[in-house]
DNA sequence: CAGGTATGTGATAAATGTGTGACAAAATGG
DNA sequence: CCATTTTGTCACACATTTATCACATACCTG
């Protein structure tokens, strides 16, 4: 599984390298942007981890340039990196393509994380999602574990409550089977109805407005649980 | 990791050096102005240690210059050497671009833990934050370790006490992973969630009002802690 | 209609995370 | 060297989260 790491600052460059060589990654390094599209031209890349400020050249001036270029012939996975100040480059990384992003300073099991989530949703085939944590009124920060309704105050989630509601809102608008739901949050052996059961509740008495009229999160009886149906 | 060291006390450039080499870091010396850019053109240096005063030519006359032609050009991290006597140095220094400053007389451990912190910072990508020891009523400084809070008396914190603060509050109202925290304070592979629930509230009793109902310092479960949310 | 299954709900036990204090070990300064 | 301070380790308390169990309700099928 081959990653490319593109930024320009070498230290973070070594830093997630080493992470990521760790977990288990075949690691590729490109330190601009003109550098990254000859990288990405030359291997077999399966998931891009981008800095957004990086030097360029006019017409590849930075990461947006590159995932906006990457983008015009192929949908590998990017991950954008950048600082938590900068929330329009996120949107706007999103909007040109990318599929997540991290926020640095970053622990090392984060980054992880986050490249896994991003190669599983890959693996998977499923279309992307603009703005994949918001949904009308509402929006979620995977990071924070803070879910946010217009109007209301935000709400903390606990660990498995937040895994379950990002692997609802990635799918929205489907049926996700019970059994894969467990999966994904106990992983393999793990878990089971009756936990899935009780994680649904607390999560829907967290985020819906009435929950024993869920709207948000909807059961096809036999088959599983849904987003934004 | 290249260091470039500038000074024309060859005794303090050697005890530099010497204590930088200890410390694993590979080191470049130059003993005047001109020396110091063109060392500094010809190599991959990654941090510069930068005497204020020492012989030049005119254009190129003294540590401002020389802070002053690589900023032009660079945001190499750069740390300024200066006697305890100057602090209208230090200011002018700091507005021509330098990261950090260290006084003479220094020790050892000062001058490393200060190339750490600063490295580190250029790791994380964060941009200079204006006034970063300074929240409301609060005032920080890490070089005397001293926390001051208008209208009680100035608070002497130890070594491990201000690495923490000052991490927290250069990254102020975000909320930091434990282990990144960890990984900044004892290095890789040291430290434990032990030792940093032991060192938060070490750090929440000197700077809290009521370390029990912690306002500075605040936890989001599993995940770590932040400073000023 | 009765029985079985799926899903929702509440309560409690178990597990995990965080805060606090005490003491031992190590580091520091005079 | 010795006294003091700092840091590390251990134990326990408290808070929060997760797992387990029991029961209620809804729906479907024979």
């Amino acid at each position: 599984m081959h990653i490319l790491v593109v930024d320009d600052d070498r230290t973070l460059s070594d830093l997630l390298a080493f992470t990521l060589r760790r977990a288990g990654y075949d690691i590729h390094l490109a330190f601009d942007a003109p550098g990254a599209l000859t990288a990405f031209q030359q291997m077999a890349i399966d998931l891009i981890v981008l800095d957004v400020n990086m030097p360029g050249k006019p017409g590849l001036k930075d990461g947006f340039d590159v995932c906006q270029a990457i983008r015009q012939s192929s949908d590998v996975p990017i991950i954008l990196l950048t600082v938590r100040d900068d929330e329009e480059d996120v949107v706007k990384g999103l909007k040109l393509g990318a599929d997540d992003y991290i926020l640095k300073p970053f622990s090392p099991r984060e980054l992880v994380a986050r490249v896994e989530t991003v190669l599983r949703r890959a693996a998977s085939g499923k279309a992307k999602v603009d703005a994949p944590y918001l949904f009308g009124e509402i929006s979620f920060d995977p990071h924070l574990r803070t879910f946010c309704r217009q109007g209301t105050d935000p709400v903390s989630l606990t660990n498995l409550e937040a895994q379950l509601l990002e692997v609802l809102m990635l799918n929205r608008g489907q049926i996700l089977p019970a059994e894969l739901l467990i999966n994904q949050i106990w992983g393999p052996g793990g878990g089971s109805q009756e936990m899935l059961r009780q994680l649904i509740r607390r999560l829907r008495v967290k985020v819906e407005i009435d929950p024993e009229s869920p709207e948000l999160i909807q059961n096809l009886p036999g088959i599983g649980y849904g987003f934004g149906l």
